[in-house]
RNA sequence: GGGUCGCUAGCUCAACUGGCAGAGCAUCGGGCUUUUAACCCGCAGGUUCAGGGUUCAAGUCCCUGGCGACCCA
């Protein structure tokens, strides 16, 4: 063995954790192992509570159950011990006491580590003030824990750290566990969902020649084999319209997507975008199956579709208001903008109310600039915002009623954008049109635009039938029905840079060491 | 990218204008057979993010860097 301990990321080497490789040492000298290979449960700790909701204070049953979980909690009263342990259904109260195991049981019982893994067999019992507890008959170390839990009352509350080391975040945190309970119960709910409409989940390639259908930055990879530059997906649009083309109905993905731009409390590099595509309707069924789809998620994963959001309550229940993006603007900038507008009474606007513009940009880009200065961020919601500029919007078809409008709308709730959606652009010439443009813009030096996808235009020259289509942001979904504001409380391993580099570099220095003088 | 703030024991946090670096929890030792963040007594635990500077003296002041939070663009 070398002469200090091994130290590794990120604290320095804490005599805790000495200590307790010393225990496991001490244990195997003994013949017991620290890690044994299973354990043969009769339940999970919330199936004993759902057997045993409401027994009397001070009762011993004569059910014997084995359960296991992780030590979170000890009270040692002489020879009588309290233990919470929990496994992923619901933590429940070990009573150990002497009389039942004798003096040696229940001094290695002692030795066991808060954060330990263990089974327990015994008996289901209340104690005189009503908890539910199994008193221990027998126990197995199931696995030790070498770092010891955080403060047992306090957590762990230093968000970096938390994000870092989300693993201890949720063993912790009770906070952290609700978020994500939500989080899964909404992914189930829109798989349920979605399902009983005929929709069929489908899965397409994240690793595309060509980035499209969304405005952003790509991040590039190489494939070595084909010796070509790969860019990841920014969004699931393109390939799911060439699903409707091959004559699926309804579809759906539920899948990351990524995007090369900086991180902030509402964005992630990647994060998980629900599309759906269904033929033969237009934006107006988009609304409805957006406003439903919505409340249905907050009624299954919270049993209401009120939310909290920044202290105020929003009512997600159908319908929502529905506006145009014109009267949205009047309302709330005092001002008419529209695509159709001379391009410079449309900068005078911008400069009125301090929005920065380029030379190339157009009326509908203007226009759209307005909004997001002036408006969007009011928008409490929830509230459809319709009918977008055609210069911003080139994958949504032309407005049945105005040739520089789309059939767009976006809803908003909290001031954010929550989902996106368009009757789809099905005519192959006016998208070949719209992807030119787009290419312009690209060559004029925009990293956010994209080239025309010859493949794409291909296949919607098969025929794209009227088609809606939905994008909504599953991670600011449950933001807004778990009521947190930072994109990272839904994420569970969010982006960070690399760990402190102080610990690379305090390692880099004991291998030097071990160099000049080494082990014996 | 700009501004503000933060980084102290394993965790959560103190340390007034520069003057011996502390508490609670966890750990360790002792006590306690119905606790619920158990409690009581005692011990130990520190590269104050890193590096440099000013000073008799730096957790504290200055500079550079790292990481993070918030606000702005």
């Amino acid at each position: 063995m070398g002469e200090k301990p091994v130290t590794d990321t990120p604290e320095r080497p804490t005599d805790e954790r000495t200590r307790r490789l010393e225990k496991v040492e001490r244990m195997r000298a003994a013949g017991i192992e620290p890690y044994p290979v299973r354990f043969d449960r009769s339940t999970t700790i919330g199936g004993l509570r759902e057997k045993f909701p409401d027994v009397e204070a001070g009762t011993e049953t004569d059910e014997v159950v084995r359960i296991a979980g992780r030590l979170l909690l000890l009270r040692r009263q002489g020879k009588l011990t309290f233990a919470t342990v929990r496994d992923g259904s619901g933590a429940v109260q070990l009573f150990v006491s002497e009389g039942e195991i004798g003096i040696e049981g229940h001094n290695d019982f002692d030795a066991l580590d808060l954060g330990d893994w263990v089974g327990v067999e015994g008996v289901v019992m209340t104690t005189r003030k009503g908890e539910l507890s199994v008193k221990v008959r027998s126990f197995q170390l199931l696995a030790k824990a070498l770092r010891p839990l955080p403060d047992k009352w306090h957590g762990l509350s230093d968000v970096d750290t938390r994000f870092r080391q989300r693993y201890v975040d949720l063993i912790v945190n009770e906070e952290a566990r609700r978020v994500f309970e939500i989080r899964f119960k909404v992914m189930a709910a829109i798989r349920d969902y979605l399902g009983s409409l005929g929709f069929i989940e489908v899965e397409t390639p994240v690793l595309h020649d060509q980035a499209g259908g969304a405005a952003a930055r790509p991040f590039l990879t190489h494939h070595n084999a084909l010796d070509m530059d790969l860019v990841l997906r920014i969004a699931l649009e393109l390939h799911l319209k060439r699903l409707i083309v091959a004559g699926f109905d309804k579809v759906y993905e539920m899948g990351r997507v990524f995007r090369n731009e900086g991180l902030s409390t509402r964005h992630n590099p990647e994060f998980t975008m629900l599309e759906l595509y269904e033929a033969f309707v237009d934006y107006g069924e988009m609304m409805t199956l957006t406003e439903e789809l919505v409340a249905h998620c907050a009624m299954v994963a919270l049993g209401t579709t009120q939310v909290i959001h920044d202290g105020e309550v929003l009512q997600l229940a159908p319908p929502w208001r529905r506006l145009t993006l014109r009267d949205a603007i009047i309302e709330h900038a005092g001002v008419d903008v529209h695509p159709s507008m001379p391009v410079e009474a449309v900068r005078v606007l911008c400069d009125k109310f301090e929005v920065p513009y380029e030379q190339s940009w157009g009326s509908g880009k203007l226009m759209l600039e307005i909004y997001e200065k002036t408006t969007e961020h009011r928008l409490v919601g929830p509230v459809f915002v319709l009918d977008y500029p055609r210069e911003v919007s080139p994958l949504a078809r032309v407005h049945r009623d105005d040739p520089t409008l789309t059939e767009r709308f976006e809803a908003i709730i909290g001031g954010r954008e929550l989902a996106n959606a368009f009757s789809e652009l099905n005519d192959p010439v006016d998208q070949r049109e719209r992807f030119e443009a787009q290419a312009q813009l690209q060559a004029d030096g925009d990293a956010e635009a994209h080239g025309v996808d010859e493949d794409y235009l291909r296949a919607i020259e098969y025929g794209l039938p009227p088609t809606g289509g939905l994008g909504i942001g599953i991670d600011r979904l449950v933001m807004l029905i778990a009521g947190v504001t930072s994109i990272r409380e839904v994420i569970l391993f969010p982006q960070a840079r690399p760990e402190r580099p102080e610990v690379i570099r305090a390692l880099a220095v004991e291998e030097a060491e071990s160099e000049i003088t080494p082990n014996s």
